[in-house]
This record gives C-alpha cells, sequence and structure tokens, in this order.
DNA sequence: ATGTTCGATGAAAACTTGTTCACTGTCAAG
DNA sequence: CTTGACAGTGAACAAGTTTTCATCGAACAT
C-alpha cells in the first residue's frame, strides 16, 4: 500500500469525521472550504490519488458517495512497542472494522466477506481523544477467560500507547495473540489469563498492534 | 409523534438499509427507482412528510444528505406482551439509537445529548431478519450480575417475540427493568438474576420492550 | 539542461440532484 | 356535494456537484 501523503491523510480523515459527525459524506467543495483550497480541482486530485492508492472508492458521477476500504494494516518492522499518536479532531464515534478472527496467527482479513465487515461503535468518547484505526476482532480460544474475554466473543480494539496491565492485540514472533501486557522493569511479556497457557517472553520482536478496549458478547 | 404511512415507512427503511450498505445516501432518483414511481415528486412528497413528521431530517440542497432522527418510542399500552412483526429486507447493519439508561423508570431518552445518541452493531445477521427498532441501553444497577450483565455495561435491545428465558427490557407496572423473562404455564413473570432482588410478578401490564441480544463491556 | 511528477489554479463543461409547477385521481369527513 | 388530505404523474428548472481542460511553478531525478 503506498503511503498518503500528509494532505491526503488529512482529507482522508477530515472525509471520515464529517461522516461520523453529520451521517452523509462531504461534497467536494465542503472540502476545498475546509482546507482553503481556491480550486475544486485541489480537492479532485487529492481524491484522485486517494482512490489510486486504493483507500477510497468513490462513485462515478455520485455526489457525497463514497465508500472507504478498510486499510490493512501490515505490521510486521521489528521495533519494539512503538506507536505513532495522532490527535485531532474530537470523534465520538468511529467506523470500525472487523478485522477477523484472532489466536495463533496473523488476523485473516478475509474473514470479513460482507456482512460484517464493518461496524460503528463508541470509542473513547470520554477521552475526546481519535481513535483512527480502531478494529474489531472475533476472539478465537480460551486463553483469556480469566479477564472475561471468551471464544466468540468481539473486542474493539484502538491504537494507542499500552500501559502496563493494558490488554492488547499483539503481534509477537510473528504471530498475533490477545494477551495482557506486562511491563515489569526493563522487562517485557504478555500474559495469558488463563493458568493453562504460558507467558510469551517475546524474543525477536513485539508490536503492539492495539489495546483491546470493549468486548461485545451475544446473550 | 404522528404515525407514519406504509410506504414513508418502507422508504424511511429503504434509505436506512442503503446507509447501512452503502455508507451514503440514495438520491431521490434511486428511492424512485427502487419504489418504481413514474416521477421524482412522489418520493419528494413522501420525504417532505417524513421531515414533517420528525423521523428524517433533509439537509436543504445538499445532495443525498439527510440525518436520522431517533423515532423516540413510547409504549404506555396496557398489552399483555404484545409485538408486532415486521419482516422486509435482509439488513445486517442496523442504527442503533441510545436510548439512555435502564434500571427503575423510564428510559430516559434525555440523556442521548449528542455524543452517544446513535451507533451501528451487527445484528441478527445470521437469521436474516430485519430488526428495525434495536436500541442501545446503559445498564444501572446490578440486579442482573449473575447474568454477568453490570452497571455501565451497555446491552443491544432488539425488538422480537420474547421466548421463556430471554433477557428483556420490559415495562412492568409502568417501570423499565433489565429482567429475565419466565413463563410458567399460563404465569408469566420477571425474573432478577440476582439474589438479593424479588422476582416481578406483573400485576396491571407487562409490555416487552425487547430482547437483549448483546451486552458491550468496557475493559 | 531536461523531462517528470506533484500540488495547485481558474474556468468551463457536463452531469446529478433537489425543487417547483400544473394537473389528476382517490378516499373519507363534513 | 364539496372540501381537504393524500398519493401520484410529467415536465421543466435551478442549484449542487463532479469532472475535464489548459496552464503553472517547484521539487527532483536523469
Amino acid at each position: 500500500m503506498e503511503e498518503l501523503t500528509k494532505k491526503q491523510r488529512a482529507i482522508l480523515d477530515y472525509m471520515k469525521a464529517h461522516v461520523s459527525e453529520h451521517t452523509y459524506w462531504p461534497s467536494i467543495r465542503d472540502i476545498q472550504a475546509k482546507f482553503r483550497f481556491a480550486s475544486t480541482n485541489a480537492v479532485f486530485g487529492h481524491l484522485q490519488a486517494l482512490e489510486r492508492k486504493g483507500v477510497l472508492q468513490r462513485i462515478p458521477g455520485a455526489a457525497r458517495a463514497y465508500k472507504i476500504v478498510p486499510e490493512v494494516r501490515s505490521d510486521t518492522s521489528e521495533t519494539v512497542i512503538r506507536y505513532e499518536g495522532p490527535g485531532d479532531d474530537a470523534i465520538a464515534f468511529e467506523s470500525v472494522k472487523f478485522a477477523g478472527s484472532i489466536a495463533a496467527g496473523f488476523p485473516d482479513y478475509t474473514e470479513s466477506s460482507g456482512v460484517l465487515d464493518s461496524m460503528q461503535v463508541p470509542i473513547s468518547a470520554s477521552s475526546r481523544r481519535r481513535a483512527p484505526e480502531a478494529f474489531a476482532l472475533r476472539v478465537r480460544g480460551d486463553s483469556m477467560i480469566d479477564a472475561d474475554i471468551n471464544d466468540g466473543d468481539t473486542v474493539i480494539v484502538e491504537p494507542g500507547m499500552p500501559k502496563h496491565g493494558d490488554i492488547v492485540a499483539a503481534l509477537i514472533d510473528g504471530e498475533t495473540t490477545l494477551k495482557r501486557l506486562i511491563k515489569q522493569g526493563s522487562k517485557v511479556y504478555l500474559k495469558a489469563e488463563n493458568q493453562n497457557y504460558p507467558d510469551l517472553i517475546p524474543t525477536t520482536s513485539l508490536t503492539i498492534q492495539g489495546i483491546a478496549k470493549s468486548v461485545m458478547k451475544r446473550i
């Protein structure tokens, strides 16, 4: 996935925010006004770029009609707990993509086949912080049953700087799991909330994909 | 709230469904095509009616731009467990209004002040049944702790014919509570999932507002 | 130096969409 | 019988919106 320029990112974020706030998309002129472009064509170009880069889908000819293409994250770097914090407009609701299941292996985005590929949930409403890329994961397995997160539940994962004790979706040694993050002095590791599972001590890399903030259960 | 005609309801539902599916609103001509009107003005009239009746807000001049006004339910009749089942298009996602808190007393819709007044959740995706008026309720109190529904949780309530054993949002003797529905022969009553709370035997009326299908918890 | 890409301008064209006007038919209430 | 509300047709208009065209300067690699 080609990287977005700063302005492209800003415009995409503005569009998302506009939908969240107003429930309808901004027109090109709305965007033009927001960013004080002198020409609509400036916006047009950016929209073309966003579509070319695959993060936005336009419906040709139709007004105020777009679709957001879920940006697939590809965290495969080797940084030790990294996160680039954003921070712009306050947004109460954010579109959340359903990123598949979590357990062993990388979340398989293929599972998002139509019905469950997007939903809106309240995110960080109190903290007024933007959660630009929250996503939902269906939980597989029972490694977190002591934290009352069971097989079949759906967790809402938000990006953020994880603290000690947070439940995180983590990419550890190339494998994605949902575990509690433990910082003990200089040591950092992941702990399952189930006695039958061992602690996960990172050997090569540990990347936090996000913090599990909510869990949704069928009754 | 003035009642909607059948066609108005159908159009409103179609519009909601269109947003859920496409993330943008239909144009008047989209609606015209869907309902096979020969004139755009037929749609125009219905939209005016929907706005006049207060369930839809149009943004004058703007294309494909609307807002849904949460329809406040006013179940104050005296029927004994009633429900009018709908059933049309299959919809995976439905806008859910945040109807306030539930515990003692009627849900106070005043709480839905801006930020938390609407969210989208997956509803009955498997059963392909329409849940036209699902809503979210913040739980107050601890009368359902044995069912693992605690103070501060959010339950997603869908209309439907409640079965024995369902957890329901019920209006009993003028008071709204979240309880488990028990049908024992000809007797029907509500049971708290907490030993410290007594069963609620309806004396005058019992209206089921909906069935709690999901519970959402902050971690 | 030179060609290329990117971001932007300015204006106009082309299309989409909301809105209005005039007119018809139905149905129930007064 | 008339009135009024409701639902609809058909056509046209006005405004909103996207899209195209021609052009430009800066950054940048060849």
